[in-house]
DNA sequence: TACACTATTTATCAAATGATAAATAGTGAG
DNA sequence: CTCACTATTTATCATTTGATAAATAGTGTA
C-alpha cells in the first residue's frame, strides 16, 4: 500500500539508488535459494525487471555476488558484542549465554546460513576472513576471559587443545543452525536451552578436562 | 605403469563395466571440486574422454549425479559400527572414542564432506536420510547406551533436550570436519585428541548437566 | 508545454550448455 | 585375416547464458 510497494507493482522507474538497494536485497534472497550459479534472468525475474536492467546497476554477475557477500558478511557484527564478552563485571557464564544468544538471533537465518555454506563451498576470500573473525573475536576471547575469571594470567596464549574445544563448543553451536536452515531438520524448539546446555557442559569441561590432562605448570 | 593406467593414458577402449566404474570415481572428484552445476563438458575433460561418450553410461546429467551420490552416501557406513557402538562388553567411553575416530577417517575427507554439503544445500533426499540415519544410528544408541551404563531405565525415550545436546557434541565434531576440509583452516592437528575431548565434555555434561536441571523421576 | 535526462525495455550477440545422430576405430571370435 | 560388435569421436542442434547497443518511456525543470 505504501509508496514504494505501489511503484514496484507497476514496476516503473525508481530512483536509482532505491533500485540499486532493492537489487542487492533480492539478490540475497535469490542466490540463498538457488545459488549462486542461478542465471541472471531467473534473478530479473524474481526483481520483476528485466535481465539487462541489472547490467546498469553491476558491471557483471561477479561484481553483483560480491556486493551481496559484502551486505550479508558486513555490519552482522553488532559492536557492542565486543563490550559484552569482555564485561568482567558480569559473570562469564551469563555474558556468554547473553552473546551466543544474540549471535545466533542475527546469523541463524535461512538465508545467512545458506550465503555463508555457498561461498564457503566456492572458499571466496571473505569467508576465510569471517572464520578468522570467529577465531579471535569470539573463541580467543572466551579463553582469555575464562583464565582471568579462574585467576590464571592473563598473558598466557591459550594452548591449541583449549582452542579446539572452544571450536567444538562453538561449532556444535553452529551445526545447530544448520541442521535447522540447510538440512531443515527438526531441532530443539528452545534455542536457550540448547545454547544454555552447551556453555555449561562447554565450561564445566574447558575447567576439568583441559586442565587435568595438560596442565601448564611450566612457569 | 599398471595395465589400466596405461591403457588410461591412450585413452582407448576401456571395457564397459571398466570405464563406467571410473566415470563415477572421477566424477566425485570433479563435482566435489566444481559443484554440481559443473559442465559435462569440463567432466569429460577431467575424464580425458569427449563429451557424449557420458550419455553413452548415464542417460542424462542427472541420473550421473544420483550415481555420484548412492556411491558416495552408501556402503560408507561400515557394519561393525553398531556392534561397536551396543558392545556393552565395553565401557561406553571406549567404545565411543573408538567410534568417532573411525567414523571420522570414513567422512573427514575433502570428497565426501564437499559433497555432504552441496548435496545438503540442494536440499535432495539422500542427504535428509542421512541425517536421519545419524540420528537413530548414532545419537538414539549413544543416549540409550549412556542410559544402560547408568543403571537406569532402557526403555525411557531420550527427552529431547539431551538428543539435542548430543547433537551439539556430534556437531562439534563434524564441524571439525568442514573447518579442516571446506574452510581449510587450520584445525588442531590430534584428531584423536579433539574427540577424546569433546567425549569427555560432553559425558561429564550428559550426566550432570541434564539430569541437574530436568530428572525424570515421574515414574 | 517542451525539453533534457535517465530508468527501463527490446533486440541481439557470441559462447557455453545438455543432448542426439552419425561416422570411426579398437577388439575379440571364427 | 575377416567380420561383426561396440567403445569412442566428430558433427550438430536447440537452449540458455552473460553481456552490449540501441530504442523507448517516465520524470523533473524551465
Amino acid at each position: 500500500m505504501s509508496d514504494t510497494s505501489k511503484a514496484k507493482q507497476k514496476g516503473k522507474r525508481l530512483s536509482s539508488t532505491q533500485r540499486r538497494a532493492e537489487f542487492i536485497s533480492k539478490a540475497i534472497e535469490f542466490f540463498s535459494e538457488e545459488g549462486f550459479e542461478s542465471s541472471t534472468r531467473s534473478l530479473a525475474r524474481h526483481l520483476g525487471v528485466t535481465q539487462p536492467l541489472l547490467y546498469r546497476y553491476f558491471p557483471s554477475k561477479d561484481d553483483l555476488i560480491k556486493e551481496v557477500y559484502q551486505t550479508v558478511y558486513l555490519n552482522r557484527w553488532q559492536d557492542d558484542w565486543d563490550e559484552l564478552l569482555c564485561n568482567r563485571a558480569i559473570p562469564l557464564r551469563q555474558r556468554l549465554q547473553a552473546f551466543y544468544e544474540a549471535y545466533t538471533d542475527a546469523i541463524f537465518t535461512r538465508e545467512w546460513m545458506r550465503i555463508f555454506l555457498f561461498s564457503g563451498l566456492k572458499g571466496v576470500e571473505i569467508n576465510r576472513w569471517y572464520v578468522g573473525l570467529v577465531n579471535e573475536r569470539i573463541l580467543g576471547r572466551i579463553l582469555t576471559e575464562f583464565r582471568v575469571e579462574n585467576g590464571q594470567l592473563e598473558t598466557t596464549e591459550p594452548t591449541p587443545e583449549e582452542l579446539e574445544l572452544a571450536w567444538v563448543m562453538h561449532g556444535g553451536i553452529f551445526y545447530y543452525g544448520i541442521r535447522k536452515h540447510i538440512y531443515e531438520s527438526p531441532v530443539l524448539a528452545d534455542k536457550s536451552r540448547m545454547i544454555s546446555d552447551a556453555l555449561d557442559v562447554f565450561l564445566s569441561g574447558i575447567g576439568t578436562t583441559i586442565s587435568a590432562r595438560k596442565p601448564d605448570t611450566t612457569a
